[in-house]
Order: C-alpha cells, then sequence, then structure tokens
DNA sequence: CCTACCGATCGGTAGG
DNA sequence: CCTACCGATCGGTAGG
C-alpha cells in the first residue's frame, strides 16, 4: 500500500545531487545535452521529473557544473604533470600522458565537453572555452619551447599541438575498460605519440646504450 | 500587394532541396541536430516551416544525407588517394593528406559527421558507422603493412590509426578560410604528422643529400 | 509557397 | 518525494 520506489530502475531510492549528476553524465554523453530530456534522467533514478528539482537548479546547471568542472580537472591534472620536471620533453610527456589518461577514465565528461559545450549559455560558455584555451596554450608553450631548444621540430606548434590534443580527445570515443588496453597503458603510447609529432628526436648516442 | 519574398534572409526565393540543405548544414554544424529546429532552417531561407516539405522528407532524412553522402566521399577520396601509388609511405601520406583536406574544406559536413552520427535511426546509423569503420581498417592495414615491411614502427596500429584520423578530424573545429595557413598547406603538415606516428624513418642515407 | 492546426513533448513551477 | 499543470515549442500534416 505505501507509495514506495517499488522496483525502480535503482533499486534504491537515495537520489542525491551526485546521483543525478551521473545519470545525467551518461545520458549527456550517449544522445547529447539537446537529445537528452530531464524525464529520461528522472526515469534512470526512478523518480519522476519534477522530483530533480530537490537534487539540480536545472537541465542547463547540470551542463554547466559538468563541463567547468572537468575543464577545471585538465588545468589541475597540468599544473601537476609538469610540476617540478625540468626537462622539456618530459613536460610534454606528462603533460599528453595525464591528458590522455584523463580521457580514458573519464569518458563520459570527455565527450560532453567536446560535443556539448557550445550548448552552454553566456557566460558559462565563454569561461569554459577560456580555460580550454588556456590548456592548449601551454601545451603549444612547450612545443615552442623545445623548438628553441633544438629539441623538437614542427613547422607550426599550433598545428602540433591542436593535433596532440584532439588525438587524446578522440581516446573517450573507443576506450573501454574491458578492452585488450589499460589507461595507463593507452596514456603511455599517446605520450610517445605526441613526442613523435613535436619531432622530437633523441640525443645523438654520445654514450652507447650497451 | 503581391505576397512576394519582400526583405527574406535570403533576398531571392529560389529555395530548392540543396538549399535547404545548405541551410541545414550551416545550422546542424553550429548547433548540433538536435539543438536546430527546423523553424530555424525555414527562417534562413526566409519561408514559413511547412514549406520546407516541398524540399525535404523530414528533419531525420536531411541529417541522413549529410552523413551518408559525406562518408561515402571520404572513401572515395581514399581509393582515388591511393590508387596507382606503391610505396606504403606514400600511400599513407596521400590517404591522409586527402582525409585532411576535406576536413578543412568541408568543415560543416565533418562536424556534423562526428557529431550526431548517434542521431541517426537505424539502419542508417549502421550503414554509415560501417563505412567509417571501412575507412578506419584502410588506414590501420596501412600502418601495419609498413610495420611488417619494416618502414613504420608502432606498439599498436589500431592506436596509431585512431589518433591519426582523429587528428585530422579535429582539423574542422578550428580551420578557417581567411586564416594564415591555407587547406592544402594543413593538409600536408599533417600528412607529416601521420607519418611521425606512425614512426616513419627516411632510408638510411645511402646517397648523401648534397 | 501559404495559413491553420495537430498531438506530443519539452523544461519548469505550484503546492503540497 | 508526489500530482497537477503551465506556456512554449517541436516535427509534421491538411488542404489549399
Amino acid at each position: 500500500m505505501a507509495a514506495q520506489p517499488a522496483d525502480s530502475a535503482v533499486s534504491r531510492s537515495a537520489v542525491s545531487p551526485a546521483a543525478v549528476r551521473d545519470a545525467a553524465l551518461t545520458l549527456f554523453a550517449v544522445r547529447g545535452y539537446h537529445g537528452t530530456a530531464l524525464s529520461e534522467v528522472a526515469q534512470d533514478l526512478g523518480i519522476r521529473t519534477p522530483s530533480l528539482y530537490n537534487h539540480m537548479r536545472g537541465k542547463q546547471d547540470l551542463l554547466h557544473e559538468i563541463v567547468a568542472e572537468t575543464s577545471r580537472q585538465v588545468l589541475a591534472d597540468y599544473a601537476a604533470a609538469v610540476e617540478g620536471v625540468e626537462d622539456v620533453t618530459e613536460r610534454l610527456r606528462r603533460a599528453v600522458e595525464t591528458y590522455a589518461l584523463r580521457h580514458a577514465r573519464h569518458r563520459r565528461e570527455a565527450l560532453i565537453v567536446n560535443r556539448d559545450v557550445g550548448s552552454l549559455v553566456e557566460p558559462a560558455r565563454k569561461e569554459v572555452l577560456d580555460m580550454r584555451r588556456t590548456h592548449e596554450r601551454a601545451i603549444r608553450g612547450l612545443i615552442s619551447e623545445g623548438v628553441k631548444l633544438g629539441r623538437f621540430h614542427v613547422e607550426s606548434p599550433a598545428l602540433a599541438s591542436f593535433g596532440i590534443l584532439e588525438m587524446c580527445v578522440s581516446i573517450a570515443r573507443w576506450f573501454r575498460d574491458d578492452g585488450p588496453m589499460n589507461a595507463e597503458e593507452v596514456a603511455r603510447q599517446y605520450g610517445e605519440f605526441a613526442l613523435r609529432v613535436a619531432g622530437y628526436t633523441p640525443e645523438p648516442n654520445v654514450h652507447s646504450t650497451h
């Protein structure tokens, strides 16, 4: 008789802001922001649409939180990756590895950021694009620095940084946790790809390797 | 007095199926398929929404035409690019150059294919994904062949082909016709990036270059 | 090419 | 957490 959640999609009714965000994350990643109805988010949580508003401010706000938080983390990842590392080659390698790793570990967020950032209303859109631009310029700066030092060889550091970053983004499109390669291994190889694109050539063999 | 088009968005009322597709192309590329209303397409053409149906079968069909036609052209481009070319390095370079070139010259189509292919209903979706998979496997095959011949050096041809192709796709995100680099120049450099990712090492210098 | 109109669904609010 | 309900808008059709 009691109107309990019965046999809902999530079974237990411990709906929280985090649970709403997680359900939205999955649906936005698959169908896109405009392709997802809040009624679908509610259904996945086993509640009615209006009840969502106890846990969020609105659909747009949900997107904003996902995209802004992810973008902040990308910048934090970068800072942590290059901190205390002097060599420009290693700085680039680590920066790319951490970026690649994030796209394997947080696929849904990555897909949403790249697909739906344009659906954010101002000023949120501009804020996020600024963070992304800051990150791209950091990578580009590493490449430029390496070129000046004679460690890298590219005609256009901008072209190389665009290419490297988008290569990493694509990981979110195909990576599977149960696939043949784990996230760390993928990240390592993409770090290597980045050095190749940057035209890294190992130092001439002054001391033979064996 | 006559109810002529007046001062509509396109001025002249020569609306045709191609004009509708072109207007949709622009809007889908900017706002996404689900983010675009047919009323916006009509407005850009200076007509009312129902009049669109004289030139198209429906919104979904519009997306299908755009995505399927583009995917067919990608395969045709590839075939033409490698035809008659024997050397595997040159085959990869040309295949990537033509793919990159398409993403600079047909930015709207590329953005829509990559963002909205998931919004196609079956069986259209599967057909398009099959074409894309065929293309990816062709690129992967070139890399594998080069590895066998000792011309390329990668741990995973699949990882390399994913990275190379997505790098090219990203061109559609930033390329501008009035930018500092023209499409051919961008394509040439991405062709070079592809060889680098594939671990291409030029033949040892048997005949010195000068 | 239009006006008039359809049922469906959208995000969101009122008020418990 | 719910039911009841809102105005707006969606893609699409009827019938000129």
